[in-house]
DNA sequence: CGATGCGGGGTGG
DNA sequence: CCACCCCGCATCG
């Protein structure tokens, strides 16, 4: 996508031709072209076309995105994030929130110079025997470091399926260091069990192993096999500079997903956790925030008002689930639908109450560039802005010291593009 | 075993 | 009312 392109996607101008853009709770949505350029004659229009986009793994900020109906990771939901289902009583907008990740309550530094970046296990029960591991590294007790992202709350996520698209809208701002990609784990999961059900013990094989899947692979192995990963010349590709599309390949079947696009967690997040620094985050190339609130008023980084803009969008113009009973004669219920397909597909006429008027949020401005530091800047100019209180990236290298209350220290770092 | 979805139900603002 | 959270159930790989 080219420059221009990109800037025209970030269109959220806030002067007398506002261009008003989609919104995940909008009776109407966009609609949606085949190609990859949008149709310039119809950007003026609240519902102007809109042209999908390649898979985004690490969604990060306010961004909204539309994907085509075909992608499967958009099908499925996926995210490189642990997110996991949330009930929002609204059977046409999945919501998943964010569940954080998995580190070493001591905050050890593996081998490789990386620190434990575990995927926290989306079911719950999982998740708590997840927790009683320890460190392999360290030996310590592992800790969940939950997402705060929103207001305090997870960073959630929003997919809706609405003709031939699927809608996908962010909510916050990880707060955290990224967990292992789904994929990841998944690999890390099949190669451990491999490992088990294959009983003559091969070093060699084990860090070739290791080598491919990262460090943080090496997270839930038993602790009598660790000793193998405290080799020495670990690869230092994890968690930050290693691109998460290859390894989400093995989902991409169609190609759909152009690794060229993907882009790297964004530094500035980890500043909410002082108390853990994140090396790999450091140094791998940053990318501007994808905020996209434009909204004026809200600039004086006022996380309150800031949060009404934003949650503002989180509730429906839809019905929640029509109940096939009474009421809603003019809703049809939502039917189960056949296996396979998202029960949140549109079942009914939206039904447009309050028009979510501007939402004040723009198109996803997070793709506006996945490239470093340096060129961020260049790009941003005049487009991204930081909250006065907000430390540069590189600054965000909040020596980890001693104290491990991370968790409270600082508010939601939030960004504003397009004043 | 878990990842995912669904949806009932409770809670606090 | 709304946004969130918890929990159990079901399906699926």
């Amino acid at each position: 996508m080219s420059r221009a392109e990109e800037r025209e996607e970030a269109d959220c101008v806030c002067s007398v031709g506002m261009k008003f853009t989609w919104d995940i709770n909008d009776p109407k949505l966009p609609q949606v072209t085949n190609g990859p350029t949008p149709d310039r004659h119809l950007m003026d229009s609240p519902l102007r076309h809109k042209a999908v986009r390649p898979f985004q793994e690490w969604t990060d900020g306010y961004v909204r995105f539309i994907y085509s109906a075909e992608d499967k990771n958009a099908q499925r939901h996926l995210s490189g994030w642990a997110m996991r289902n949330t009930n929002n009583h609204n059977c046409q907008i999945l919501k998943k929130s964010c569940l954080g990740v998995v580190v070493c309550s001591r905050g050890c530094t593996l081998p490789d110079g990386s620190r434990l970046q575990l995927r926290p296990a989306i079911c719950d029960k999982a998740r708590q025997k997840q927790q009683k591991k320890l460190c392999p590294s360290c030996n310590a007790t592992l800790e969940l470091l939950p997402c705060r992202g929103h207001s305090g709350y997870p960073v959630t996520n929003f997919w809706r399926v609405d003709g031939k698209a699927i809608f996908f809208q962010a909510k916050g701002v990880h707060d955290h260091p990224r967990p292992e990609s789904k994929s990841e784990t998944e690999a890390r999961r099949s190669s451990v069990k491999r490992r088990v059900s294959s009983p003559p013990f091969t070093p060699k094989r084990r860090l070739i192993e290791t080598q491919a899947l990262g460090p943080a692979l090496l997270s839930c192995v038993d602790p009598s096999d660790r000793i193998s990963f405290i080799e020495p010349n670990f690869p230092q590709h994890y968690p930050a500079f290693q691109s998460p599309e290859p390894y989400y390949n093995p989902h991409n079947a169609l190609g759909d997903t152009p690794a060229t696009l993907q882009k790297p967690a964004n530094p500035r997040l980890y500043m909410g956790r002082p108390g853990y620094d994140f090396q790999g985050y450091l140094t791998s190339p940053s990318y501007p925030m994808t905020s996209d609130l434009c909204d004026p008023s809200n600039a004086p980084g006022s996380p309150a008002a800031l949060q009404t803009i934003i949650t503002t969008t989180t509730k429906v113009s839809y019905q929640p689930c029509p109940k096939p009973p009474a009421a809603l004669p003019s809703y049809q219920s939502c039917p189960k639908p056949p296996a396979g397909l998202p029960s949140y597909q549109p079942c009914a006429p939206p039904k447009p109450p309050g028009l979510p008027v501007c939402s004040s949020l723009m198109d996803d401005p997070s793709s506006s560039s996945y490239s470093t530091e340096v060129k961020v800047t260049e790009e941003s100019g005049g487009v991204i802005k930081s909250l006065s209180f907000q430390p540069e990236p590189l600054q965000t290298k909040t020596e980890r010291a001693d104290s491990y209350d991370y968790r409270y220290a600082y508010p939601n770092t939030y960004r504003y593009d397009d004043y």
